[in-house]
DNA sequence: TGTACATCAGTGAACGCGCGTTCACTGATGTAC
DNA sequence: TGTACATCAGTGAACGCGCGTTCACTGATGTAC
């Protein structure tokens, strides 16, 4: 098997010496990735398992030996689309210094990060408003979880230190909030923008920590 | 005509009296209601336009004698959606007194106003980020008007008076985020979580505003 | 006021289309001996 | 190592369904005289 045989993953002539297993992960590869590129157009409600198999190079038939319907590949999707930012998280969270220097990095971060994961960003944002329940739940699960784990980070900070837990998690949601926001901003505008988005995200986090900070002398 | 047959648009029995142009307005209503009752459930790219014809009490076919597509439908509905929120914030504006009344005046304000609207809320929410690009182009433009709006406003307190007018436009829009994640949140919270969504928003609002107000002297 | 004609909201049959799902099948891969 | 059988990813025909849209129509409302 060369890698030009792998990196095709529709193409379904026999190569002597793949093994089932390969091919059909393979296969359930290219479904989700053809999923994701017909998102970038669509929500998901409004994609189709026919054209999904038809842009993998498999019947509509075969779509049932990979997933039972487009709702389970949808789920797969959500987790997929997460992994790399739950990934990317921990990394931060090795680097973690003080609050200034904190918010700079990890809005320049957030901004790059989107730009390489386009279309998984463009899939959460669309369907954590969505009319599928399973997907909206699946979404707003994951960020529930992130905004609980800021809550732990912020109150590593000395500054933040005297807030109450309850308020260090408003101000967690606020961020994440503002995160959000700034996901959506970037999926709308041109790439030239990015850097302009970025300095406004910035501006934003510091208002909010400079609140924060002075929250619990007001 | 009695207030009885006015009451329900769906009849469509002959009533002695009424004029071609009453009906046809109380059938246009009646669709624009119908769809809005079915995107409870269903985002905008997943009803029909024959089941919101037959919801009307309609056929399909008629449907074009008062939209020429469901389209134009969702783009009546945006506006209609908008329309009271626009009346609500023209009040507000006119009972502007200090940032620390108005932030409680106005985030109970804005969670009664979600709560008497749920339906064109709902509606308006999923489509800001959904498939159909009309529909969520103009929800953002009337949502980037409503964040002008508010630079303006914000430009009167006397304790954000110094801020440079693009750092008023930041903490305006950052605002803005806030309260479309408010809105959010109440759409998808039981009734009684009402009042805890609303002291969240007016911390939220308060430490921004402290931050804004430290900005200047930092 | 009465009559003849125009308007037009709503009807019902019909169309072609893409959808999800079923079914019996094919043939390469995998395994037991 | 060779043979016979099992597995199973993918095929292709077929189904019934709801969709948007067309068309010629009906009959109450509206208007001109």
């Amino acid at each position: 098997v060369t890698a030009d045989e792998l990196i095709d993953p529709t193409d379904r002539t026999p190569v002597a010496g793949m093994s089932r297993q390969l091919r059909k992960a393979l296969t359930r590869q290219a479904l989700l990735d053809a999923a994701l590129a017909q998102l970038e157009n669509h929500s998901f409600g409004a994609i189709s398992l026919r054209e999904v198999a038809k842009q993998a190079g498999i019947t509509p038939t075969a779509f049932y030996r990979h997933f039972s319907s487009m709702e389970e590949l949808g789920i797969v999707l959500v987790d997929e689309s997460f992994s790399s930012l739950r990934a990317m998280m921990s990394e931060a969270r090795a680097q973690i210094t003080e609050p200034w220097a904190d918010i700079n990095t990890s809005t320049v971060t957030l901004v790059r990060h989107v730009r390489e994961h386009l279309r998984h960003y463009r899939f959460i944002a669309r369907e954590r408003s969505g009319g599928i329940q399973v997907l909206r739940k699946g979404i707003r699960h994951e960020i529930e979880v992130f905004s609980y784990d800021l809550t732990q980070d912020l109150a590593g900070y000395p500054v933040l230190r005297d807030l109450p837990r309850e308020t260090l998690a408003v101000v967690a949601r606020l961020i994440v909030t503002v995160m959000v926001a700034t996901v959506e901003r970037l999926l709308d505008a041109p790439d030239d923008a990015d850097d302009e988005i970025q300095r406004e995200t910035e501006t934003q986090m510091r208002l909010i920590v400079m609140g924060a900070a002075q929250w619990v002398t007001r």
